[in-house]
DNA sequence: TGTATATCAGACCGGTCTGTCTGGCAACCG
DNA sequence: CGGTTGCCAGACAGACCGGTCTGATATACA
């Protein structure tokens, strides 16, 4: 029953079985022992590669955004404008938001509601992704106005708003499991941009 | 230490003990013993007034629904126009989510992540829920908007822009712990309704 | 007065949790 | 060959969990 996980090392297992679970679970709801059996590895194992069950998971998370990094980058790239690739990125975002096993939202924003120390480890790490993905946003919106006239405050003013969408989607998607929430965003942005339509 | 709940009878300081609880700390981080040990009630108190510890959170959330429809009708009573009345309900939003103690954005958003089951009574309630706060505004903006000769259609999803717009103050507020979306949010809003600044 | 109800106090049950420990097997490497 | 390392197997410890139970006390009401 080891999945999907079946070449890879003790190590990769444990990170990939741990992703899955925590995300369509949850941290606290899912037990080490759970992880250790669905990964098909022994306790001692995991013990030997991670401190502790939170270590697991902070790995695991950052694994998670540099694969979602990965996937926006590839996204993007389908398009031709900045807008298109906007367009792209909200379209992903519902998508991987209301479908299937990932109909749980974001995996950071639920972190969010299980560690509620502002302080802790996976808290800080939440605000640096959630920070390189309005980065990531910022950089399309900035294009997207080049030599538009547009100034520097108003462009910041319209990335904190595209970014708060992204965040809306997120919340969203997974009390209502369909995608109007993206479709919605969308049509804001969209107007946001000046690309009625 | 029974704190605020001094001349309360049993049950209602075991829910308002539990609202307090459940919303500071989360549903799974919080156990029955520190519930009944705060609010100073013995344990066979408690599943005299309740079946189980889902019940009381189920009933608490109730509650909470019952007071916040109360707090946002005082709140758009100070608002002369019904924009004047949803700017009141964004202010509320972004005080009532980046403000001491409450600064874990919204209780029912927090409970889709603890309770994974979509078919689950806890979720249904933050379906019901929802749907109670989206009629709300949508009340609003549909007298901002009587007689002014836009379609139904186009309210409606103007609505819909606004209600998201409320679930991403909710979300984004406690990752950062200030209130620009809520003035982010209230920005694009004001920008729907048709009055720019 | 007798009975039902509400509350207190806290032991107790069966289960789950994270994390540790012992012990053994196999591969690689000096 | 001997030692280290990675992994397996699973018992175990110690804490905490939700929930039940016994038994005592106080109050209200028939």
């Amino acid at each position: 029953m080891a999945g999907t996980a079946e070449k890879l090392n003790v190590r990769d297992r444990l990170l990939e079985t741990a992703a899955r679970l925590f995300y369509e679970k949850g941290y606290g709801a899912t037990g080490i022992n759970e992880v250790i059996k669905q990964a098909g590895i022994c306790k001692a194992s995991f013990y030997h590669h991670f401190k502790t069950k939170e270590d697991l998971l902070v790995v695991s998370l950052e694994q998670r955004h540099e694969r979602m990094m990965a996937e926006l980058r590839a996204v993007v790239a389908q398009g031709r404008t900045p807008a298109e690739k906007l367009g792209r990125v909200f379209e992903w975002l519902g998508s991987s938001c209301s479908c299937g096993s990932s109909a749980n939202g974001c995996a950071y924003l639920n972190m969010v509601s299980e560690f509620r120390d502002a302080g802790s480890r996976v808290r800080e790490l939440v605000r640096w992704h959630k920070g390189v993905f309005r980065t990531f946003l910022s950089e399309l919106v900035g294009a997207h106005f080049r030599g538009s006239g547009k100034g520097d405050d108003e462009i910041q003013d319209i990335t904190d708003e595209i970014y708060l969408l992204s965040e809306a989607v997120f919340a969203a998607s997974p009390v209502h499991r369909c995608n109007w929430p993206a479709e919605t965003a969308w049509r804001i942005v969209a107007g946001r941009l000046g690309i009625e339509g």
